[in-house]
DNA sequence: ATAAAAACATGATATTTATCAGTTCATGGG
DNA sequence: CCCATGAACTGATAAATATCATGTTTTTAT
């Protein structure tokens, strides 16, 4: 049942696309395949990661924990990112923390098949740069928007973020259920104050909701909100 | 007056240094040197930018304007960094503005001179990239810092900052001077805001000010502050 | 099926931070 | 040198957010 990473669709979503056909038997070879069920790590703040983990289903958050005891999630990865890239290109250990928000299905890829690459094919090099390159640009928007939007405002734009990338199941909620405090772990407030202001705009009519499902009612309402009106 | 690449120094603290002789040749037959005074802008947000800066000399604030119309400062560069590398090597237009915070000689490295090089040097394309997931792991911690601590622990931590990287002058501050303004756009809060807190910083005995010039005093309570005591 | 634990929810209150309004200070151009 | 302008500063107040307390619902493990 192990596939092989040549004939990977995932692929096509992550810098492994530039890899050669040799290059892709390698890692392919030496790769496994694990499945981590929700609430489970990948790895923890501190570790030293001995390799990347290809995500074929499921989401992971990616969160560092902060001195006061709360996580900060700095990043939900879905199917066809590539967590641990940083740690192992930096030869660092990994400063977040990843844990499966759904059950899981990755591919551990040995460091050894990625650095040995990172050398000798610049396409590879460079393909990872720009990926790079794009997170430090959304980590930026997202320094910016901690700091100047309010927390009603961060909240109205995790909905529409997880709608967005994630989608919304037949009912037409957000695919991605996260738990209250992990949505408030994403915005960076209070547990409580996540809550009331789901309360408040469902008092609204922005969003519904459904235990803990959540679905988007009135997008142009909440886009308004962002944006400052 | 226009000295070589091949000679600078300053290219030994960024990835230019792994850089072939030939290829640094060519750089430095392409680049062009220029002064900024402080407050002039480098580059604009939004700017397609046709090359990267190299600062030899002088401090640049990176920021981005939000929605509210205040900036918030990403970053601060100096001697050795190079900016707008995101932007060439994702080509797209840049998300940041620079601007001198102080008089400023930056070398302007025409981009093909750098994307030639990233697409056949593996060792240089591996250098930038090292470079960008540091900087990727800085805007990790930022983002926590920002979201979890409180404006006073931040502003502690920003005079530590500008201390540990720009260091001091003979009488002991800080010799990055800002405006009380940058200050609040570094630490994200309101300009008012962080006056007050210089004010009682002032008045605990853990800075001393001169005009804008600030002090460090008391480095240990400022740390203790910072870890939240 | 049920008890225990965890997550959700809401009110009351305290704290932090922003905003508005105004004064003082410093500095550079005429 | 002086005045105009913007930066620095301070007080009063409002608004946003966190914290604490407590009850309710949902999940989980046995």
């Amino acid at each position: 049942m192990e596939s092989r990473c040549e004939n990977c669709i995932i692929r096509q979503f992550n810098s492994l696309r530039a890899m050669s056909k040799e290059e892709l038997k390698t890692v392919s070879d030496s790769k496994t395949t694990k499945t981590i069920k929700k609430g489970q790590p990948l790895f923890e703040e501190g570790d030293k990661l001995n390799g990347v983990y290809c995500v074929r289903n499921g989401v992971s958050k990616l969160s560092k924990l902060s001195a006061n005891g709360k996580d900060q999630i700095v990043k939900l990865a879905t199917k066809g990112e590539v967590l641990g890239q940083r740690s192992v290109i930096a030869e660092e250990s990994t400063n977040l923390s990843a844990v499966a928000v759904s059950d899981m299905e990755v591919c551990f890829i040995p460091k050894e098949s990625i650095t040995h690459t990172l050398q000798r094919n610049p396409n590879f090099t460079l393909e990872v740069l720009r990926h790079m390159a794009h997170d430090l640009k959304e980590a930026d928007d997202v320094i910016v928007n901690i700091s100047q939007k309010t927390v009603k405002q961060r909240v109205a734009e995790a909905f529409l973020y997880l709608r967005n990338n994630f989608g919304e199941d037949k009912d037409g909620f957000l695919a991605l259920t996260l738990s209250r405090e992990d949505i408030s772990n994403v915005v960076g407030t209070a547990t409580e104050s996540a809550i009331r202001i789901i309360s408040e705009f469902k008092k609204k009519g922005l969003i519904r909701t459904s235990g803990k499902k959540i679905g988007i009612k009135d997008e142009r309402k909440l886009i308004e909100m962002v944006e400052g009106f």
